[in-house]
DNA sequence: TCCATTCTTCTAGTAAAATAGAAATATTGG
DNA sequence: CCAATATTTCTATTTTACTAGAAGAATGGA
């Protein structure tokens, strides 16, 4: 994964309603939603939720398939699922272990706590 | 992890500065890096930086500790390994295993828009 | 063909985030 | 205490993203 698309999917996930539309395709499975289904259940207008659901499937996060008049959407977990690789790329030189969740024990938090 | 920090952790990668700065303390490792080497490194103003740093450290994504005059930033892996499950949460309704890279399906689902 | 549905694109107005200079703050050494 | 260094906070400006109404396009039924 290249660097633009990994922005592109986290872009597609770093918006309240996007994550939304997101975490419901999840849920509910590889059969998805139809866009009004999901313009009802998250109340919000068919114009908004259209333009998230563009910027979610060039991101390769949304698949769709028309229905009818309907169009259908589901989450893809492929992108999500190639972000991860992509962040932890070349993760501590090399040395994955270090990489690892670290044990509570050998944890260390800042001690100047910001905000 | 809730809603709001994932959307903290998410945010807080979603930006090709933060990527970068992210990215980069992801390959050095646990020893991270001072703040005014990623600056030069990243070739990006002091101000410009401490913005971004601002924004990942209180999503998590970094911490940070005082040596001398300087600040060590090194990467927390824990938002970005919390982010994963919580984006998974409740896949297709608990069938995790539909979560899978998977196959071509041909499923399809009578188009009701009902509810 | 004409019409009702469903969804998208166009458009303009609004909101939020990023940038970077100037000033302020924390630390250490003299 | 004062100066030098590293970084942050404050501030104004610019840039980017979001919202949602109106209009347009795809589909299927009568």
């Amino acid at each position: 994964m290249e660097t633009e698309s990994a922005l592109q999917v986290l872009t597609g996930l770093a918006h309240e309603t996007r994550l939304s539309i997101f975490r419901l395709l999840v849920e509910v499975g590889h059969e998805g939603l139809l866009a009004g289904e999901i313009a009802t259940h998250l109340e919000i207008p068919g114009t908004t939720l259209s333009f998230h659901l563009k910027n979610m499937s060039q991101a390769g996060l949304v698949v769709s398939e028309r229905l009818g008049t309907s169009i259908r959407y589901s989450a893809d977990f492929d992108a999500m699922n190639g972000l991860v690789s992509y962040l932890t790329a070349n993760c501590c030189g090399g040395n994955m272990s270090a990489c690892a969740p670290r044990k509570k024990s050998t944890r260390r938090r800042k001690a100047t706590a910001s905000r």
